[in-house]
DNA sequence: AGCGCGCGTTCACGGACCGTTCACAGCGGT
DNA sequence: ACCGCTGTGAACGGTCCGTGAACGCGCGCT
């Protein structure tokens, strides 16, 4: 029953394949090198159905206890996060900033692509 | 249980899907970027039934306080608003200006749309 | 012990965004 | 024509966030 879990443990998300009881994320099957920090940020994120989840939540629930004013460690790993995803899956953004609110996972396709007028 | 509740917290309007409790507005699906009063302002008025809410009270439930006259905050962020839920739902208008008393919000058909009277 | 290295925190700078205010325009009522 | 009310663009100061760099720490290796 054990060794069966990590089969019904996963998240799965558009090219992303999540293991949060293993610490492993794919990328189109590549795995990902994150450290705790990353991956914690990536489930908690991730595991949030799309909601915003917000600074002050996201910090207890990757790093335990209350956010304390000032603190980036927050921003500093969000960004590692990211740069380590988009180098991976350069056309898709996943973590989206709500100013104010917080954070938000949802794979979108980044609009750094945006294709030149195809407009007849 | 007690993962369903945030299904419970939710305006639906139309195309619109607000969820008060996390700063998050959805257009057809897709998520809003709103500022805090922003937000604010469209909680507030999707959450009156549809009936005129004065600019003394948004003010109040909004801001916080007492609206000073003279202060043009509520104008600005309405326009903020509008501009906004146009780009996303371009055919539709929410917010209906009913000078001096107030603003009512309630999805209709915008009406931009049988422009040419000259036409003929 | 000395070294290199990955990790997490902190700092510093700059840019993006937010909220307020001002200035002017349009409109309806008197 | 005048006035009060609202729409709208722009400017400004402040806060929030992105990002590169420095620092200290623990750990494995030699």
């Amino acid at each position: 029953m054990e060794a069966a879990e990590h089969l019904r443990d996963v998240i799965r998300t558009g090219a992303l394949e999540i293991h949060p009881g293993q610490g492993l994320a794919r990328a189109d099957g590549r795995a990902l090198t994150l450290s705790v920090r990353e991956f914690g940020l990536l489930v908690v994120l991730a595991g949030s159905g799309g909601t915003i989840v917000r600074r002050e939540e996201l910090y207890r629930r990757v790093w335990g206890g209350a956010l304390r004013p000032g603190d980036r460690s927050i921003d500093v790993y969000i960004h590692k996060l990211r740069t380590k995803l988009e180098e991976a899956l350069p056309e898709w953004a996943f973590i989206h900033t709500h100013v104010g609110f917080g954070y938000r996972f949802s794979p979108e396709r980044s609009r750094a692509f945006h294709i030149p007028s195809t407009d007849r």
